[in-house]
DNA sequence: GGTGATAATGCAACTTGATTGCGGTATTGG
DNA sequence: CCAATACCGCAATCAAGTTGCATTATCACC
């Protein structure tokens, strides 16, 4: 059961190619980012996070500077939501970034996918276009962000006639 | 040379159009934020331009208030910069949220269809058109942000060969 | 043209996400 | 094994934004 392989775990490789030393709290924050890729995390979400997951809680700022490396070697993606706080998520592997919806709600943060996703292909399309275009104006190191803001479903349907 | 018109000025019957009582502060704001209606100002930028243009420099707090009664009524447009600080700007008169370029370097603000010097209209369609299908599926109360970041023009020709 | 309700102002104190300084600890390359 | 240094953790600090409250200015109505 033991890990008897000399092969590293893919988490440590990650973390050696980039340059960054195999600590226990970037394992930790790297590895749980990866295991929930599919959405963002404030620094807050990713401490309980942590917590409730293991005993040592590591430190408000350890954690701060920690995301700060993993996002300037590229393992992670930060954008800043709508409350002005930073969302990091691990890096998706091919995208430029995905499209986010946001609900004013419940705060969730989950990715414009399925339906939704097709819905905004032609935007996509036509952001891509643009973006192609300020590239051959001279414009460098690109990267879009697009976020749609509102109610989500579940949140809308509940109190229809409840308060103003 | 008195203002002998009855007829009040533009602002102050927006100002009053949409409830809010015509001081000199919000004339202030209002009034130079639709003349510098085509980039996004944050709360300090704001008050220094203020500043600049007359003597009695309004307080920070109210400032924070007045923009903030003035965006919930819809006259401005908010939106959050990559240094997690708010931007407001006269609100276009036809479009949800007018896709912005910001670039990493200058930080300057400018709008995509300026730094594409075409118009933006088949995004902004497309982006109406998302709306309009999440809207169709139970989302509410949606506007969309739409940004695109990186090294405008002038930032990315100087120093080809420079550092790193 | 006054007058009362109340929206807006201004000051001080506070909140919160994030940063900085610095001594101590752990990882890494030799 | 050892030195160099990346990383940790604690305390103090910062900046954008908020809240409470007393004061002032607008506005709706008579």
């Amino acid at each position: 059961m033991a890990s008897l392989l000399p092969t590293t775990n893919p988490i440590d490789a990650l973390l050696s190619a980039h340059g960054l030393r195999r600590t226990s709290a970037a394992r930790q924050v790297l590895g749980w980012l990866l295991a929930h890729a599919d959405t963002s995390y404030t620094h807050a979400q990713l401490q309980a996070a942590l917590q409730a997951e293991q005993a040592p809680a590591l430190d408000r700022v350890t954690l701060y500077r920690l995301i700060d490396r993993l996002t300037q070697v590229g393992l992670l993606l930060c954008r800043v939501d709508v409350h002005r706080v930073r969302r990091y998520q691990a890096m998706p592997p091919s995208v430029q970034a995905a499209p986010h919806f946001e609900c004013q709600s419940c705060h969730r943060d989950q990715p414009l996918a399925g339906a939704l996703r097709t819905d905004t292909a032609d935007l996509e399309k036509a952001a891509l276009n643009a973006l192609q275009a300020l590239r051959a104006l001279g414009y460098q190191g690109l990267s879009l962000e697009f976020s749609v803001r509102g109610l989500c479903a579940d949140c809308a349907k509940p109190a229809p006639g409840a308060l103003a």
